[in-house]
DNA sequence: TTAATTTATGAAACGCGTTTCAGAGCAAGG
DNA sequence: CCTTGCTCTGAAACGCGTTTCATAAATTAA
């Protein structure tokens, strides 16, 4: 392995000059630079990027933290990461993280030895104090509803958008309406069990938490909940169900097991993946891989601290 | 941000012994042991992962190549990578190609500059001797059935597969059996087409090629499918589709449109992804995560080039 | 007691590209 | 003719952790 130096030697000039010739820098004479090349030729030179990375202190690459890789939700999310660093030449380095602190913790470590430039959360479970305090070394993105002067979040507004989808179903006449979730904890799950609430004591129903399904992740989780439904002394006539993938679930086993979608019980998704649309749910659409892009954005360039979101549309179909 | 010289000095160590102290070497006295530990915290020293990367020429990293993020083909295939990647203290860098050769190219060369220990290529549109070149800097590893002595392959055999299905199909008394797939190039794609071939001669049908269908990755490819296939003067009484997220879509376009399946129109997916259980899709189960695990593996200890098929599994439920 | 080990430590070299700064040479401006 | 101001170069410093090698000191084995 040949290296800088021995370009430098070989071609007759200085290591400067080399560096200049290799990236393209103005100042160089002609046939130095050509002696360069050709002693670029010669050695079968290859630059280890390592020791640009330590030079520069940047390596133009990006963290992305997501708890699942194999869920419609964040690959997509990670599809619009990826485009937006792509087209600004930078890598990714993808940490799944199964909602573990300490998988969130090696991606955050990554930023602060200098792997990675930044880091862009689109989900977590470490507490915010952590985010903030690992944000000293570089900028840290996320993907919720959090308003903080150090961390700049793009996010869906999931309180509204959930709100949105409440409203449907009133609108439609439902009163007893319960709620899928991937998981309780989480500040747009939170935000989400807020819409609910609120939207509940708008029409006088109280909470009634049997109605709240959790760990409502995959196509599986859709066919449980049905049956759970089904078995119920009290079964609520709608469900919000936060996740396409999880509503397909529901909408399947229901025609397996005889129940009428939406006359006996409505089902509102939410993503509107393609199979919402073939299967014509009712879903909020959210515009997933431009979250990701935005957030990308952010994390390679965190000047200003920004909290956006981004809207969502209500798509209706033919499940409520 | 102070380094290891600055700890060396307020220690009143040498930077030897400050490495030995911060990777648990033997042999340092224990007072200069917590000296050190010291200096770390009074200075609050952060390592530089470049400089090392740098010293040791290696990074724990391995690239991976895909051409789409939001597949669940790739994406079942990525979790498995990802959680041999965990389990081995690695990292992953995702690059999503499209199948764009420039891109893989980007991938190939961040072998060749150090920054990545190995790449797995999950799929590609390179041509074979490019990743032979780049073999040299090097384990490159790919899932498909290519024999070469400089390159491991962990794979399908997708021949004997394809062949499985159309085996069942025949058996079945389908004589005019058409196909989806996702590229006609690609060698994943031509041993099926081989096995499609020969499975027809096998019963002296002529391979019809307006029954192949190309560009079928999508669930709306698969609603581009039926339609087609409905418009058709002579139409096959049987598909055999590589990949269930079109097989559904075909499904739930059938359902639409009252096309009975499987008395009119048979159809067999591959993967065997939560979905195709959803819909009872009859598919050959593949196993995506363990491929990707032991790619994994190969990539991070590539000694003895190896070539693997791992097995498959006909899953008959109710679409043929 | 002497020889052979083991323990402990630091200087220096190694991995390698980037960038600053000083200085030289040369052309354009006044 | 003199002063700016480019153009062009290279020495040296910078980013920073790891590892080898020589050496000294302390044990243990013989």
């Amino acid at each position: 392995m040949s290296n800088i130096r021995d370009i430098a030697k070989l071609a007759q000039v200085s290591v400067a000059t080399v560096s200049r010739v290799l990236n393209n820098h103005p100042y160089v004479k002609e046939e130095k630079r050509k002696a360069v090349w050709h002693a670029v030729q010669q050695l079968d030179y290859q630059q280890n990027i390592n020791a640009v990375h330590l030079s520069k202190g940047k390596t133009f690459v990006i963290g992305v933290v997501l708890p699942y890789i194999n869920h419609p939700y964040f690959s997509r999310l990670l599809e619009g990461i990826a485009d937006a660093a792509e087209a600004n030449g930078y890598k990714l380095m993808v940490i799944q993280t199964n909602y573990q602190v300490d998988k969130e913790l090696e991606a955050l470590d990554m930023l602060r030895l200098k792997q990675v430039d930044g880091v862009i959360f689109t989900s977590r479970s470490s507490p915010w104090n952590i985010l903030k305090e690992y944000r000293a070394y570089g900028p840290v993105v996320v993907c919720e509803n959090k308003m903080d002067n150090q961390i700049s979040a793009i996010y869906i507004d999931h309180y509204r958008a959930f709100q949105r989808g409440m409203e449907l179903l009133i609108q439609k006449g439902h009163r007893k309406i319960g709620y899928c979730i991937g998981r309780r904890k989480g500040s747009n799950s939170q935000k989400r069990h807020e819409a609910y609430r609120d939207q509940l004591a708008e029409i006088g129903e109280p909470v009634t938490e049997k109605w709240i399904f959790e760990q409502c992740l995959h196509m599986e989780d859709g066919v449980r909940v049905l049956r759970e439904w089904r078995d119920m002394k009290e079964a609520p006539t709608a469900l919000v169900v936060t996740n396409d993938l999880v509503a397909a679930g529901i909408i399947l086993e229901a025609e397996k097991l005889g129940v009428s979608i939406p006359e006996s019980l409505a089902v509102i998704g939410f993503d509107d993946q393609p199979l919402a649309k073939a299967l014509r749910i009712t879903t909020i659409r959210l515009p997933l891989p431009r979250i990701g892009k935005e957030a990308f954005q952010q994390a390679i360039q965190d000047l200003q601290i920004i909290h956006k979101a981004l809207p969502f549309e209500l798509v209706e179909r033919k499940t409520v």
